[in-house]
DNA sequence: CTGATTTAATTGTCAGACAATCATTGGAAC
DNA sequence: GTTCCAATGATTGTCTGACAATTAAATCAG
């Protein structure tokens, strides 16, 4: 166990869980035992408890009395309303740090052109990286800690769609044509122009997530 | 997070100690601790820690490694942080919930009805109960789930300082007056206007609490 | 092959244990 | 009397083991 360890057991078994979840190892869906995660991980019952606990308040599992807990899956509807509730935050976001990117831009041109020249090599991993970046970089100009956290669940919530969805190189441009949109506005210090953009950014993701095959979302 | 009680143990403890905290018998910053909880509910330790952990993601505790879990406490920037996400919320709740409640109003002219009689004869409890039936008919006609969980939990965080704020006459009448013209609104199918209303009423909210003194809040 | 019944897995909860950490108390030194 | 520090007590973090209740799987009768 090598992550951002606090030393603490429950901590460790909850960060192995969200990387597994993230990387696929864990299918949508899948159902954990707890056994399972005591023995391979060398912890106590009680410890695998308290982490699911803690995963299924995030949303990242999902629990169901007398039958444990799965691995959260989506349906379509639940995407639209993610969806719906994350463009609303994300554009409070931009509204809320523009002023301060304004004034005080730090990597924001950087990450830009990073993300630029990561699409025209077509590296999709650096594209990722990236991206992340740039709306980290947003949400914590926003100096709104709960907005933050609150973003950083939904955003675990489709991690593992969003591979999926940048396949075609039109949506690719499009998407970072928005980014560049987006930062243009920020820089001039023009709010109101910097969050109608998020919302057409977070709509275009969600349009896209919405186009993958059934098999990816829950019946619902 | 009010779910359906399901007789479980650790259920019944996560409500106890939710209803201890709305009604202030648990005060904010207030050190909880588990051994007082195993004995006067009679559960075991297992038990407390996961309410306590259930309860910690909701919001409703802080959670301090190797100290304990305390009830949470907010700073005014806190409350304005939690006032600026809850506006957005609440808006894009209203603004889906309008084409829904304009063909099919339900209860939400007897509530108005309500909330308007209840404020006449200076009626406080009927007059926060039927505040939360006006909202929760908002919420659930916005037909968004994820929604309706993250207003819950941001509703919890301010609930016992809801109170405190709903004193002088000239507040509660505007507050209800933002009541009727969204109700207005929302019947005549203007979702825009509906959502400005909600703003507005969001923000003054929040402004009411700021107004309140400094020994409600914590220092941060 | 289907359905019912027995068997195995798994969860929900409890009790008790012990080391690690935090809080408090009572000096000892200044 | 105040300040620092060690001894003491309280509390948390984690583990082990247990057992009833519930769910899932396997078995068998038809």
């Amino acid at each position: 166990m090598a992550e951002t360890s606090t030393g603490s057991t429950v901590q460790a078994v909850a960060e192995s869980i969200t990387e597994a979840v993230r990387q696929g190892q864990l299918a949508p869906g899948q159902r954990l035992i707890e056994a399972d995660f005591t023995r391979r991980m060398g912890v106590s019952r009680s410890s695998v408890r308290e982490a699911f606990q803690r995963l299924t308040a995030d949303g990242l599992l999902l629990f169901i009395p007398n039958k444990g807990v799965m691995v959260r899956q989506y349906s379509r509807k639940d995407m639209q309303d993610l969806f719906q509730v994350r463009a609303v935050l994300e554009g409070l976001a931009v509204r809320l740090a523009t002023p301060r990117l304004a004034a005080a831009p730090g990597d924001l041109p950087q990450v830009v052109e990073a993300l630029t020249a990561a699409e025209l090599i077509g590296d999709m991993v650096a594209l990722s990286e990236h991206n992340r970046r740039f709306h980290d970089l947003i949400v914590s100009a926003a100096d709104n800690p709960l907005l933050a956290q609150q973003l950083e669940r939904l955003r675990n919530s489709v991690y593992w769609l969003q591979f999926r969805v940048l396949i075609d190189r039109e949506s690719i441009y499009r998407t970072n044509q928005q980014h560049r949109d987006m930062a243009a506005a920020i820089l001039a210090n023009q709010a109101t122009d910097a969050e109608a953009v998020m919302l057409a950014h977070v709509a275009l993701a969600g349009a896209l997530i919405q186009n993958l095959p059934d098999t990816l979302f829950s019946a619902g």
